[in-house]
DNA sequence: GGAGATTGCTTGATATGCATAGCATGCTTG
DNA sequence: CAAGCATGCTATGCATATCAAGCAATCTCC
C-alpha cells in the first residue's frame, strides 16, 4: 500500500499529457492531426489541449481525436472530467486502465527501456522513502 | 407553447421538450430541480434548457438531470447532440506481442512517470540524424 | 383590493471552448 | 548568413454555457 502519491503532486496523467504522448507515438504533428480531422480541430487548439490549457474539451472534439488515434473515446471523456455512461462515479480513482501502454506502438527497444526504468523507479521507492524528486 | 409533448406527428422531440415534460411528470418546479441538484444547476439555466435556448448543455449537467429524473443519461447526450460512447469496441488488439505492460499493475504514479520517460526517450532520437544536443 | 409567496422566464455578466492569425525557434540548404 | 519551411505555441476575438438577480404573471389568504 503506502502509495501516498496523491499528496505529493504531479502523479496522474492528464488528458493533455496522454493525447500528446499518443500523438507523438503516432508520429504526427499538430497540423497533421488538424488535417486528419478535416480541419475540425485546429492545431492551435490541439496545442492548448495538450498543454492542459483547456479544462473540458467537448465530447465531439474528444470523439474525433479518439477516432484519429484509434483510442477509447470513453477514456478520453473520463480524463476530461465528463461523466461517462455506465461508469460509476467515484471521487477516488481506483487505478485500473488509466493509460495502458497497449495503446502505444512501442518498439522492443523502448519496451525494454521502460521496463528497466520501471524497475529503477520501484527499487528507488522501496529502498529510500523518496521525497522531492528531480 | 406549453403543449404536451405527445404530438401525434413525427416531429422529433427536442431535448428541452423532453426535459420539460419529464419535470412536469415528476411534478417538480424549476426551483425544486435546482434544489435537488444541490444548486448545481440553476433554475434560470434549466428554463433556458427547456426552451431550447441552450444548444449543448454539458455532459455533467445532463448527467445530473438524468440522475434526478431517473432517466437514461445516454439518451440525453444523444438528444443534446453529443457523441455517446458506445461499447462496440472494435478488435483493436493490435498490440499482440508487446502487451507486456498489461501484466504490470502500475500505480497512476508510476504510469505518469513512465509516460513522461517515454516522451523523453522519443524526444531525443526524433527522426534519426541530427547531432543536436539541446 | 393588496401583501406575500410561488413559478416560469429574461437579462446582464462572466467563464471558457475554440478559431484565425501570427510569433519563435529549429532545421535544412543555397 | 539569409531564405525557407516546419513545428509548437501564443495572442486576440467571437460564440456560447452558465449563474445571479430581477421581472411578470399567477394564486392564495386577509
Amino acid at each position: 500500500m503506502a502509495t501516498d502519491a496523491k499528496e505529493r503532486g504531479e502523479e496522474k496523467v492528464t488528458l493533455g499529457q496522454y493525447l500528446a504522448s499518443i500523438r507523438q507515438d503516432r508520429r504526427m504533428t499538430l497540423r497533421e492531426v488538424e488535417e486528419a480531422t478535416n480541419r475540425e480541430i485546429s492545431n492551435a487548439y490541439l496545442s492548448q489541449i495538450e498543454n492542459d490549457k483547456i479544462q473540458q474539451p467537448s465530447p465531439n472534439v474528444l470523439h474525433k481525436l479518439s477516432e484519429i488515434f484509434g483510442i477509447d473515446y470513453g477514456r478520453l471523456m473520463e480524463m476530461a472530467g465528463h461523466v461517462v455512461p455506465s461508469k460509476r462515479r467515484a471521487p477516488s480513482e481506483r487505478h485500473g486502465r488509466i493509460a495502458t501502454f497497449a495503446n502505444y506502438h512501442l518498439t522492443p527497444d523502448e519496451e525494454a527501456e521502460l521496463l528497466e526504468y520501471l524497475q529503477f523507479l520501484r527499487s528507488r521507492r522501496k529502498t529510500s522513502s523518496a521525497k522531492t524528486r528531480r
